[in-house]
DNA sequence: CCAAAAGTGTTACCGTTACACCCATGG
DNA sequence: CCATGGGTGTAACGGTAACACTTTTGG
């Protein structure tokens, strides 16, 4: 494994294919990224998403799960497919093509671990984000146009706060992923109105007025409600 | 190119990458779905989709055009990325993975050829579509799953029918793919009401009362709405 | 004491829904 | 001459948008 000795040989020419996983988190309101420091070539020392070589007996989506394990320490998160990436100089050392890969994290959740291959692992701002290996930032823009888009027809916004949340903090991260203010009476309204908030404010030992109810959201009744046609919109 | 000489060698091993296009066009208020028939092992005599390897100089989609191309003649047609499927076992050949498309071709504007390595291009009804070659019937699935959710906020109805229809067809092909009676009166307001549609019936001579009218979709109108915030929905 | 944050209420408006209705014709 | 298919109108309903308002407390 350490020395290679070229000893896969094809007919015809293959790309090699990789895995990218782009992790969102969201943290003090603000939307962060999830980002992992080359510890190789190519790109020695630059900031990329976690990801590596999909192996001969792994599919691309186990691959996606063994990368947020070996390089950040993640697991069971939120994950889906996001694009295949396939222009022909994306990377250095010859034809890669990759499939990109979705994360959403509850950042509290979790103690990074920097790991193999991996010199740090930091959460950054979005707005920080900047000078990329290899085509990130491009896979980036593609992953934050999925995330406005998905999150107003698709219960994800959940994925990204701690199982215990207030209505004010939906709020504000409905704000800051949609990039426009969202009035608040009407927010609550809807959201409350789904039947989809499970009300834990009687755990709330000493409520004072300025502390905010704390609620959880109802997974179960939502796998009922959208097999019977109900479908999640904001 | 005839005789393969194994001459591609590498240090780990690759998985081989190809495309495969999932062709949707609709007829005779029907959806119809366009197959070529597999002149090669393996699956030799069995329906499959347009599709093929990755070249070592083309991205994703170029193959995917070229493979429209070759085999059926297509060209100029809606176009876009579906999902990438990677399981381990679902080509005889070995490890394949292929990155799926999905198209709309208007099947009026073409006429069908058989291209390389195929016997034969045929439109069939979606119902009676089965026992496709590899995993086809399950990129199938994910495919019409597509379709069913993209046509109500993106006016990718359109790239079905000729460039000039009439309501009445726009109405009924919803209502094929969408597996449900939707209101005429309110259809017909909801579609006009966005002002895309452009009314050529002024060059409709004999016009009887019983002729629909006839309409053409606006899609400069509609870059522009778009541009400024307006969202196409049924 | 007042600005700020959580929570609630009110109202006008607009789009959707579920119809009914008309009109012309082709069999 | 009436069933069929294209086209139009309407009234009730429900959800949304844009507010105002109350309460409590932390500085």
């Amino acid at each position: 494994m350490a020395t290679a000795q070229k000893k896969y040989t094809y007919d015809y020419p293959r790309p090699a294919v990789t895995v990218d996983c782009v992790i969102f988190g969201f943290e003090k309101n603000q939307l962060k990224l999830l980002l992992t420091k080359r510890a190789i070539e190519p790109y020695l020392g630059k900031w990329a998403f976690p990801g590596g070589f999909i192996r001969e007996d792994e599919t691309a989506d186990e691959c996606a799960l063994r990368k947020l394990s070996e390089e950040a320490g993640l697991s069971n998160i939120f994950l889906e497919q996001l694009y295949t990436f396939s222009e022909l100089n994306r990377d250095p050392r010859g034809r890669v093509i990759s499939v990109a890969y979705f994360a959403l994290v509850k950042p509290t959740e979790y103690t990074l671990e920097a790991g193999l291959d991996i010199d740090a692992v930091q959460w950054f701002g979005l707005e920080e984000v900047a000078d990329l290996a290899f085509d990130h930032q491009q896979i980036l823009s593609v992953a934050v146009e999925r995330l406005k888009g998905k999150i107003r027809y698709q219960p994800i916004g959940f994925e990204l706060l701690p199982a215990q949340f207030t209505l004010p903090e939906l709020h504000n991260l409905y704000e800051t992923i949609l990039q426009r203010s969202i009035d608040r009476g009407n927010f609550r309204k809807k959201m409350l109105s789904m039947g989809l908030l499970i009300d834990h404010s009687d755990m709330q030992k000493d409520r004072h007025a300025r502390a905010a109810k704390i609620y959880s959201f109802d997974k179960v009744k939502y796998e009922e409600l959208k097999e019977s046609g109900f479908y999640f919109e904001i």
